[in-house]
DNA sequence: TACGTTTCTGATACTTGATATCAATACGCG
DNA sequence: CGCGTATTGATATCAAGTATCAGAAACGTA
């Protein structure tokens, strides 16, 4: 059963943006291929600082776009700018390491079920929900057991 | 089966601070009765505009201090600054009102359940966990059936 | 291809939320 | 009290993000 033939979701941002009627410039091409092939999510000004030749409003406008568009996904972080990174799968949820900010994102039948059966609990009508899952990620894990440092 | 007592899980705000080595001083004492009075989910600015005579900086400063010493929940809102409010008990998840933005709590076993069994599905160990249900409250409901606006 | 309309861009100024500084003040212990 | 330390708040500063708007680029049309 070789599976070395992973078939990943392409999602094309630029497409999605002309979906919505609007039009393919060169600096939407750049913005987006940055995050196509960094394919991590990323902060707003991560983005304005890889990107120096693009202004910033630019970089905010474009990334307000691909979310209204539903092809990123933002995701608030505590003490931080909220994260993007590309929507893969129409609903899920989002892993974030710990240690070093690595966000994943899965998805899981029994919580969307335990969710449709809190609506008899929960007061008003549920509309939507959010979860996320705080993890120290492999990698972190195995940096901390050999005791190693990166920085 | 009477159950008009309900014994509300008193928490005193001024007590979490001494109890960290903070000493009890007047501006505190302002500012977390207006916490406890409101007895309503608030952010930063908000307190600072109902609170004239206390500097900015202080509020900024105790809130984190409440928030260290676990007796406020902070709350990333994904369009604006966080929401805190009183931890009244010692785990638990939020629901917010997308209409009015009123934030209740709520605990559920089977939400807890699910954490752990998803466990074995994640990359990474779990340390920890956070999920917000988006509601219309009862509230907002009622104004949107009778057609009537409050503004 | 040239044109005209519309959209887009990015420098700049501005807003908002939040933190750093630090002299003056208030706690609280003896 | 009186002292040492913690706290306060005006101010400056920072950081993320938005509003403006003149010039540039896109693109439907001829
Ligand atoms: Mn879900
Ligand atoms: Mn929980
Ligand atoms: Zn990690
Ligand atoms: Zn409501």
């Amino acid at each position: 059963m070789p599976s070395d033939t992973v078939i990943p979701i392409e999602i094309d941002l630029i497409t999605a943006l002309e979906d919505r009627g609007l039009r393919k410039t060169a600096t939407r091409s750049t913005i987006v291929a940055r995050i196509e092939t960094a394919n991590d999510a990323f902060t707003a000004e991560q983005l304005c600082r890889d990107l120096p030749g693009v202004g910033r409003a630019t970089v905010y406008r474009t990334i307000r776009h691909l979310v209204d568009a539903g092809a990123l996904c933002k995701l608030p972080i505590l003490d931080g700018a909220p994260m993007y990174s590309i929507a893969r799968v129409e609903h899920h949820h989002h892993t974030i390491c710990s240690k070093c900010g690595t966000i994943g994102e899965f998805r899981d039948s029994t919580v969307e079920r335990v969710m449709r059966s809190l609506g008899k609990e929960i007061d008003g009508d549920i509309v939507g929900h959010r979860m996320e899952i705080f993890i120290t990620c492999n990698r972190c894990l195995g940096i901390s057991k050999s005791g190693a440092s990166i920085a």
